[in-house]
DNA sequence: CCCTCTCGTATGAACGTTCAAGTCGCTACT
DNA sequence: AGTAGCGACTTGAACGTTCATACGAGAGGG
């Protein structure tokens, strides 16, 4: 209303291109900078009359806080750091670059960005503290954690926020984690394979001691107990490895049935009992069901049926209880869901192609009605 | 030298665990906050006795300057964006997620990091704008531009600082980008191929049109004639889906002689020869060769012989012209190479698992001798 | 009528750096 | 001898916010 007693050159018109600041809005709106920041940080304070005139300024002049300004003076960067690796490990599989990507999706609604970092692999801890006391990450979201993971303890002990995909099996006291339930995702395959037919369910894993596998696996148990086809269920192991799961995949379709089925811990793993079964002329699908982990693309490439990990709704989890109030939510466990393609069907409707679908195909949509526990 | 002037209660051992800053290392060190600041930005404006004594207090205190502080001073976030997608047509490969990854390996040594981020599809050029204005980011990396690309012009027209993976095909006036010379990848195995002693070499690409499926093609067209080999040479065509590259294979095999071999465009394609071929009964390797392109995890599982992209190479050349001067490197060409697998290997060496390898199995140790044009 | 309370807004200070412009003492040129 | 120049270091200010607090006006209570 008053606004007389600004008396340098006042222009109307947005001067130069140097980016607009605080001031500048207060200025044309005829307010304090501290009724700009309310207007922007706690708009229930504002008069609703000088609210819609600052606001009218800020979009006039695209004003757009500055963001160091802001982390140093609220002590906070509102980043998180999330490890990449040089993939030495990139086994089948980018559910991690996958759930990096939901990660970076779910970050704008909670105000927030995401820092990728690489720690040296010889002191990946070293790697963390640094990037945590440059100020340039207020916390982290962990994947992939391995046995005994240095990590956990470490950003416990120092109080840094963080979360982890994946569950912290060594660390059962801690509740920060998201994770997707492996065992049901394999009942699940259990189930749809008796359903469709197969005679026998065998299982396909990795060597006992790795504690998603072994989780796998118990869905597996759990399935075939669940139906009472127990009888004879044979299983066999091998490394992450195209050759090991082609010769474990032989040795297990011997002693299989005709018509049978196996589960496999791994879209990999699934893939040498394509292949063996491919050696000795059996057509997957028709004459043996086969179903993998993961949905990797190249189960979609194979028509390989596979359990489907909901990434996104893992990424969002992991935010609500990395940023939301400490009480919040507990460890979440999700559902996957089975992508179905001509592997686990016994029909030869696919004939023409390579298999129809009856999911989403790509699945990447991610996240039917999912389910959370 | 003289230390009396400081008469506040001087404590020796670290205090509280707030982070400590310049002024404590100044205090602790005898000299003003300046002169910490030069330790370690300009180290050579500091004499080398007072250098000691400050890096020692540094050192001591676990001082790491603040990043967010740095950036206010400096105008500048040393951060550049990075656009990941929720892999709509995240197609075979995931050639961007490593290219993330090796970017930020490398981030570290342009004292920079990256900073991932999403825009909303329906706006990108917003999601770019908003990231920018808020300071968060100096720049960005681009990645799979598309044809007619908004972004580097809207970039260019602001200059903004950015570098493209992948050729600014649009814009020939433009040289900073870094790219892989398809071309040179596709005539390494078309060298391959005859040298194996395959009698015919066909091609499967994607539908003429594609600049990068062009470019590759030109690869194929270059070995063939270069080679004399002449005479009859078939091509196919299949857009990147599996049934319809296994079609065109199929096709493509009926128009090729015994001994022949086929050079693919993409890994998905290539893998569309392998089902072709085993679906009358050719021994990948033996009877038919099939190379693939981008080295995907899937032609490692598969055993297929694929051109491998040098992309931590790209990466940091990527880095040298995003941060370097202005002068420095023009656009980049990497010289991709062959990771040779039983695919293409008329020698039974490999019958006993899946083939040998006279390449670095998975490859992604990346660049060999790497070779820049 | 005075006192207290609340609401809306304003002011000074602070966050932790680096820039720009000093000061001080010494050397070296004219 | 005067002074310009240089090296080593210091000081005030600024970067653009938000925190903590203060202020003034009006409402409500005794």
């Amino acid at each position: 209303m008053t606004s007389d007693e600004s008396r340098e050159p006042v222009l109307d018109a947005v001067v130069a291109s140097p980016r607009p600041t605080i001031v500048d809005v207060a200025e044309a709106a005829g307010v304090s900078r501290q009724t700009v920041s309310n207007a922007l940080n706690r708009p229930d304070k504002v008069a609703s009359e000088t609210l819609e005139r600052v606001l009218r300024e800020i979009e006039r002049l695209r004003f757009t806080p500055h963001a160091s300004a802001q982390q140093l003076r609220r002590r906070r960067a509102s980043a998180y750091g999330f490890e990449v690796n040089p993939s030495g490990h990139r086994r089948l599989g980018h559910i991690l670059d996958e759930f990096l990507v939901q990660l970076t999706v779910s970050a704008p609604s909670h105000a927030s960005h995401l820092v990728a970092f690489a720690p040296d692999p010889d002191d990946v801890i070293a790697g963390y503290q640094q990037i945590l006391a440059s100020g340039l990450v207020d916390g982290f979201v962990l994947a992939d954690t391995r046995h005994a993971d240095p990590r956990p303890p470490w950003l416990l002990e120092r109080n840094v926020p963080f979360v982890s995909f994946g569950r912290l099996w060594d660390l059962p006291e801690l509740t920060r984690w998201v994770d997707v339930d492996g065992r049901a995702g394999v009942l699940q395959a259990v189930r749809h394979l008796a359903e469709a037919g197969y005679a026998q369910i065998g299982w396909l894993g990795w060597p006992t001691g790795s504690p998603v596998g072994d989780d796998r696996r118990q869905g597996w148990a759990d399935g075939i107990s669940g139906l009472g086809v127990s009888g004879d269920a044979p299983t066999a192991e091998a490394v992450q490895d195209l050759d090991e799961a082609t010769g474990a995949a032989a040795r297990l379709l011997d002693r299989l049935g005709p018509d049978a089925a196996v589960v496999c811990a791994s879209d990999l793993l699934a893939l040498g009992v394509l292949r063996a079964a491919r050696n000795r002329g059996l057509e997957p699908g028709r004459d043996v069901g086969v179903v993998g982990f993961d949905d990797t693309d190249v189960a979609a490439a194979m028509q390989l049926t596979s359990v489907h990990q909901p990434v996104a709704e893992a990424a969002r989890s992991a935010w609500d209880m990395l940023v939301g109030p400490v009480s919040t939510p507990g460890p979440v466990l999700l559902e996957p869901f089975l992508t179905v393609r001509a592997s686990s069907r016994r029909d030869p409707t696919g004939l023409e192609g390579a298999g129809t679908r009856a999911t989403p195909e790509h699945g990447w949509a991610d996240d039917p009605p999912g389910t959370r526990h």
